[in-house]
DNA sequence: CCTGCATTATTCATAGATGAATAGTACAGC
DNA sequence: GCTGTACTATTCATCTATGAATAATGCAGG
């Protein structure tokens, strides 16, 4: 669910929802985000965990991974069991700690997160050109009273 | 997840993850609202199942609930179970479709519903004192180019 | 050395969301 | 009146997320 509908009644009557309306939108800018990478077989959590791997250019932990896209472990353990079994991932023992379990991209995981970035920075691209500059200091302001 | 990482390397390296960030920020107000509501009981999705049946004033079909928020009728079929083990809304008979089912607020919905709101109203002004008049102006010239 | 605490990943129960498939009902058109 | 289509809600499989509980390992202090 999107959250859309919420206060849709006051909406109507009053105007200033500015926190539903803020919620509404990012909601559809992430579903636009979805959609966007499913048309090259990832979902969001994926290609941000693909991203991570690829930054570090070195296996992770997944108590790393899960620190790095703020989320509990047990998040990451189902996440990468996902990624394993569409074989973008593959867990591979940590040498210097026997409780460790690492994820290390695999060379499919690498073209399909190449395929990805791609979409992302041309969805990027689009909203950079569609936000005016005055208003992306605006924003900037926001995100910062919002944090 | 909040997705908060996504990008982190290269928000160190270039600057404008613009996306990224907006997407923390509105995760991060959800965050806030989610916690807010779950002080007197409910969530956010809860919530406005609720605040739709509140102002509607009549029962209505789950079909109904589900446009009004933006989701597919299975998510309204296992939310209205939630709320109803909750004893905060009813299924009730629909008497002009023997198809259809409606979901009725409580009495202890409607209480809760209250109690929700008045802290919704609190967060809202919380917002809006935090943000600047020419940035609201902003906030809805980006809220159109998102949509 | 060994005890206790911290940390590892995993499992489970739960919540929320989607989309496909199903069973029942409504209703227009023949 | 029947038939076919469209709609009702529900169930199921799946994904994402959380938090609690568990088992195994690491490690500091005694």
């Amino acid at each position: 669910m999107n959250n859309a509908g919420v206060e849709t009644q006051k909406a109507k009557e009053s105007s200033d929802t500015t926190i539903f309306s803020l919620l509404r939108a990012a909601h559809a800018l992430e579903d636009k985000l979805e959609e966007t990478l499913n048309g090259v077989g990832l979902s969001t959590p994926k290609y941000s965990v693909l991203n991570e791997l690829n930054s570090a250019g070195t296996p992770l932990s997944l108590s790393d991974l899960a620190a790095r896209l703020s989320c509990v472990r047990s998040n990451m353990t189902q996440l990468v069991d996902r990624l394993e079994s569409d074989g973008l991932v593959k867990r591979v023992d940590d040498p210097a700690d026997r409780r460790g379990v690492k994820a290390a991209i695999t060379d499919t995981g690498q073209a399909r997160y190449a395929a990805g970035s791609a979409e992302v920075a041309r969805l990027h691209e689009d909203f950079a050109a569609s936000v005016g500059a005055e208003d992306k200091a605006a924003l900037s302001r926001l995100l910062t009273a919002l944090r």
